[in-house]
DNA sequence: AGCATTATGCAAATGATTTGCAAAATGTCA
DNA sequence: TGACATTTTGCAAATCATTTGCATAATGCT
């Protein structure tokens, strides 16, 4: 969720004309607090656009292509999407409610990770990190009792 | 890569009868040294015996409910799957290339997480903790020139 | 306006996984 | 052992997320 972010600036200075569409969509993915898949995307376009499936799977990719968002796996078996961390937006871990299949957004602080030996030692290019808890949400505890102990 | 386990007593132990494709498929995942995909075991198992892709994931699908494996996340659109942590393995990060699509497993030691913090606050429940690094592998480097600035 | 480039739509394809249902294998017990 | 219940497997089809091919529309540039 940013309100610090000028989007039309950020496609600028990543290669891409602010197109409507792109603009729309890197919005509704900057301003969520939590991380959504392309169908989220695709939905929450609709209500206000006409738009078809595929320019929205598109759209994604250009935008993770110039490293605008991330793509994110969750436990289940699509990808979600959310703004790439930057100054104002440190990287941080997210949790998958593998009943509800939704993604949240961790504090940084919660989670420490130190990965500078394997940066150091791996013999490979390290572009990315990822940290997911998967298990279980409050709301889905509330509505799911058997889940409360284990 | 188990040499220590005894793959007939942990199914038993995990209230599985040792069928002989569960037992085959969790020697594979077991004996390898690196997450496998529902494909990579479907494949390997059909060199030796005469089985269908479905029984597979359905197999595995146990083995993932019992606690046996876990369902890995790759930074592709397939799960992998590997033993799950205990004693003998204990929990590691992954690497995924987005080049080959491989997934190899990491030395814990490379990696500090600490969690303690986002465990005692969070509302829910924590099951799992995934950490994956992506980007390109070794020998996808040597091979794509492209990728060895950047 | 004329022409090249880019963005979008639509239908169909793909890849991974899941489901439904029936047959085969295995277990239980009289 | 034979009858019956339970579990495991196979096969075909469905589902879900994502991708591709190709045609049209929109935009940018001279
Ligand atoms: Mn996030
Ligand atoms: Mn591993
Ligand atoms: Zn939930
Ligand atoms: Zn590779």
């Amino acid at each position: 969720m940013c309100h610090h972010c000028n989007y039309n600036s950020i496609l600028k200075t990543s290669e891409l004309s602010p197109t409507p569409n792109r603009l729309k969509i890197l919005e509704i993915v900057g301003n969520n607090n939590r991380p959504l898949s392309a169908q989220d995307i695709f939905e929450t376009l609709s209500r206000s656009e006409e738009i078809n499936r595929v320019t929205v799977y598109r759209i994604l990719d250009l935008l993770v292509e110039k490293g605008v968002i991330d793509r994110i796996s969750s436990g289940g078996r699509s990808f979600h999407y959310g703004l790439a961390p930057n100054k104002n937006h440190p990287s941080h871990p997210h949790f998958y409610c593998k009943l509800c299949g939704n993604l949240e957004c961790l504090n940084p602080e919660g989670v420490h990770l130190e990965i500078e030996q394997i940066i150091r030692t791996f013999p490979g290019v390290i572009e990315k990190v990822e940290v997911r808890l998967d298990g279980v949400c409050k709301i889905c505890l509330r509505n799911n009792k058997k889940f409360s102990n284990h």
